[in-house]
RNA sequence: GGCGGCAUAGCCAAGUGGUAAGGCAGAGCUCUGCAAAAGCUCCAUUCCCCAGUUCGAAUCUGGGUGCCGCCUCCA
């Protein structure tokens, strides 16, 4: 089967062919970093990584750019706020960004390019559409001329009359067509400032990702990813600037666009208010329930932000976690003799659920329909491997381990597999076992009290334990 | 005003023509020193409403209602 993408271009699914076989090239717009960064901010990041694993596991060479746009508008305003200079303050924010969601488990891009640091590049853009016809000089300021480019509104769909209609912002006088924007800004006192053919100044927004993505990705690039707020007018401003400067296109074979997150109703942002940030929410349910959350819905829905819903993703990720601990557990039994006419059963299962779990995340990437195929697994190794007649046969065991191993290999497409805390490292196995037997000996001569506080004990450093009929199970919560 | 999206159980969420996945919550039961984990049973005759196409529709078409997003900084 195919990978299938909703690519936003042709508003539906494709095919998806990769320019170069064998290789994907991933641009994805990252954040203008003033502030802590809020949980929708990892949304994309966080529905990127899951899309680079998938890719990387079926076979492909992914290179995956995130960018930082670190020169703009806000930002100097908060340095100003701050009496801080801006590339300072975004270098911090950056960073902070790129902890939070290194926190969420998500891996690092190839590259983080930032605006900062490609200002030859964006100029020599810039040039070339002004040589090209595309752009106009006034007074320092450089536009865009979107007339000079018919394709102007094929990504988001308006046509320039509509939007002309529904324009109510402040023009700049200066500006041929009401929706020519800028490619370059005159620097205006105490503003971060670069020389340019045109005088100091700095670039607009839009301008930065065409430059970095073409020159780290080449024109043609397979995924561009961000969110749905994104395609107008940032995406559709990238396509003109790049395909007008390079004479290439498409720019991006497949364009993708994530869903918001909402909260009491409406979109989270930072203008409306309504914010949690990437630490809060990390702070109060934990990073993996987090990401757990986020994979939870295809990432073209929207996703509503509140208690409930996370509580319940917590459980959910704690009921695979349990399981793989608890299987994981079994593995360590003596085998004993005879056959298990279920092993077959389960052995057989495991390969349904890694197709069912493949086909899922083809169509379209949906980790909430893939992770279905996980607790269906769950559900049916518990009934046998959990059961009181449960026996640890060879082939049981043999079944058991691959379990094991479908929900590793899987699960960690997802990136649901967080590392144990180092609080649940306290103790050793052996140290573990040793507790576990002076336990049995109390249970053994009906001493509760004692057997129970072994337990507490164990319980506080974070091993669970729990009696089953084979014996005493533990695990690290 | 223009463009686009969504509407499935108490909550979350899959499902784009073949008779409603899954998770959470809830009720009951089994197991059990207690606990925990787990399992079993129950929990949408129905998918916002109306009309149509079809042997058959949550899925397609038309109309309506509601919510949301973009058009201005925004993931």
């Amino acid at each position: 089967m195919a990978i299938r993408v909703y690519n936003t271009l042709t508003r539906q699914k494709e095919d998806f062919v990769p320019a170069e076989p064998g290789k994907v090239r991933i641009y994805v717009c990252g954040v203008t970093p003033y502030n802590y960064a809020h949980i929708g901010n990892a949304r994309p990041p966080v529905v990127w990584d899951c899309i680079r694993r998938f890719l990387a596991y079926r076979g492909y060479e992914v290179t995956f750019i995130q960018n930082f746009t670190d020169i703009d508008d806000k930002i100097i305003q908060r340095g100003h706020e701050l009496q801080r200079d801006p590339l300072e303050l975004a270098r911090e924010y950056s960073q902070i960004y790129l902890e939070d969601i290194g926190a969420l488990g998500v891996r690092p891009a190839d590259r983080y390019p930032r605006v900062s640091e490609h200002i030859p590049e964006i100029i020599a853009m810039v040039k070339t559409l002004v040589e090209k016809g595309y752009a106009y000089v006034v007074d320092g300021d450089v536009f865009f001329a979107i007339e000079s480019f018919p394709a102007y509104g094929k990504l988001s769909g308006r046509s320039l009359d509509e939007m002309q209609a529904g324009s109510r912002v402040e023009v700049d006088e200066r500006k041929r067509h009401p929706m020519d924007f800028a490619l370059w800004k005159s620097a205006k006192a105490g503003e971060p400032a670069w020389d340019s053919p045109w005088g100091p100044g700095r670039p607009g927004w839009h301008i930065e990702c065409s430059a970095m993505s073409l020159k780290y990705l080449g024109c043609g690039f397979d995924l561009h990813g961000g969110g749905t707020d994104l395609i107008f007018p940032h995406h559709e401003n990238e396509i003109a600037q790049a395909e007008a400067c390079t004479g290439c296109a498409p720019f991006v074979r497949y364009w993708l666009h994530s869903a918001f997150i909402t909260m009491g109703g409406n979109k989270m942002s930072k203008s409306l208010g309504n914010i949690a940030t990437i630490r809060e929410v990390i702070e109060k349910y934990s990073a993996k329930v987090a990401r757990f959350w986020l994979i939870g819905t295809h990432y073209r829905n929207p996703i509503s932000f509140g208690d409930e819903e996370l509580t319940a993703a917590a459980k959910g990720l704690e009921r695979l976690e349990t399981c793989r601990a608890n299987l994981r557990h079994l593995l360590t039994a003596e085998p004993v003799d005879g056959d298990d006419p279920q092993a077959r059963v389960i052995a057989n299962l495991t390969v349904d659920t890694k197709e069912n779990f493949i086909a899922a995340m083809e169509d379209d990437f949906n980790t909430a329909l893939a992770l279905g195929s996980l607790y269906e697994l769950v559900r049916e190794a518990n009934r046998w491997a959990l059961d009181r007649e449960f026996r640890p046969t060879v082939s049981g065991l043999r079944a058991v381990e691959s379990v094991v191993t479908t929900l590793d290999e899987l699960g960690g497409i997802l990136g649901i597999w967080f590392e144990d805390d180092a609080g649940s490292q306290a103790l050793s196995d052996a140290e573990i076992q040793q507790l576990v037997e002076e336990r049995q000996a109390a249970r053994k001569n009906k001493d509760w009290q004692t057997a129970d506080a072994i337990r507490d004990r164990l319980k506080a450093a974070g091993i669970v334990l729990e009696d089953t009929p084979q014996g005493v199970r533990w695990r690290r919560e």
